[in-house]
DNA sequence: TCACGCGATGTTACAGTGTATCAGCACAAG
DNA sequence: CTTGTGCTGATACACTGTAACATCGCGTGA
């Protein structure tokens, strides 16, 4: 797909998917959680694309050849697959990510989302998330989630750009 | 409403919906822009409210006594609104709350929403801006616009509860 | 073996959120 | 007066998400 190097830290593309799956695989073995064919092929939906994919979008991709995939079934294989850490939301596009990192699960996500090509890039800052439990507790208020996403301009796009 | 001293920074109550209002005036006048009836009454709904408000919502409140409002004007008041900093957009809700500070145009915000009570602070934190701006430009990414929500408890259910 | 419970999925219906489109209206400029 | 522009009204529709109920498969215990 695109080959940049300097920013890519996670290889979204390519052979992500594989990678996604069988950390799938594993993390649901060792949770003894079911790991089924729904759930499975919607994670590898998601996984094969940089972009966020809607419900709807995976639905009618796992849809054809006599197979129906309602919208429903879709929403109930994703809150699965957030709930353990291997999908990620986009809560500006109502959509859906695969998650690129092994992150500990209590990291701070950052979100890239590129306004000219539509990818999404995941981060973490552990400065941030200091900087801001800095700010909370000053609040007086106790977080339990966050969600920081950033709209912007990818490195890729930036190149291409400047090139032209 | 809510009297806690410590974490109040935009004094979000009770007189705001004034303060709003004639703040949205001056606005609309410097800029020569029109602040109509239908844009002010959607401002003063969303003000008067700590909550977030959704469009549905609002347009229920301004219908009524012959008067019937439909979602759609809702979501064009609300666009102009936002575009002017006015009222800010709560993307994990889908839903707005009125803009309390008089910020910088340029100043990163950080929403607190508290799970318990449903109300919505606003904050800002330069450092966070700052350790955010410095990991983007590692990552190569130009950011044009930021969304950070924090949920959690707020100070005042905080307290509340260990009093219980 | 059979009944039962339980979790996952299928199905339909519906609620909530947001946009496209066209028409009317007011008001200012020419 | 005419024209254009920006705001609003109204209808329709697309997209996002949830509720409720039926079904299926599978393990477990009677």
């Amino acid at each position: 797909m695109h080959d940049l190097g300097a920013v890519h830290e996670h290889a979204t593309c390519c052979g992500n998917s594989v990678d996604a799956l069988a950390r799938a695989e594993r993390l649901c073995a060792e949770r003894d959680l079911q790991f089924t064919r729904l759930r499975r092929d919607v994670l590898e939906a998601v996984a094969t694309e940089t972009k966020p994919l809607g419900a709807y979008d995976i639905a009618e991709r796992l849809s054809g050849q006599g197979r129906r995939v309602a919208a429903v079934s879709v929403y109930r294989a994703l809150d699965f697959l957030t709930e353990n850490g291997l999908v990620h939301r986009i809560a500006s596009r109502n959509a859906f990510v695969s998650c690129g990192h092994q992150h500990g699960e209590g990291a701070g996500l950052v979100f890239l989302i590129c306004r000219t090509c539509g990818s999404i890039d995941e981060t973490t800052s552990p400065e941030v998330d200091d900087q801001l439990d800095r700010t909370l507790a000053k609040a007086g208020f106790k977080p339990s989630s966050r969600i920081l996403e950033v709209e912007g301009e990818c490195g890729a796009c930036l190149g291409r750009e400047s090139r032209s």
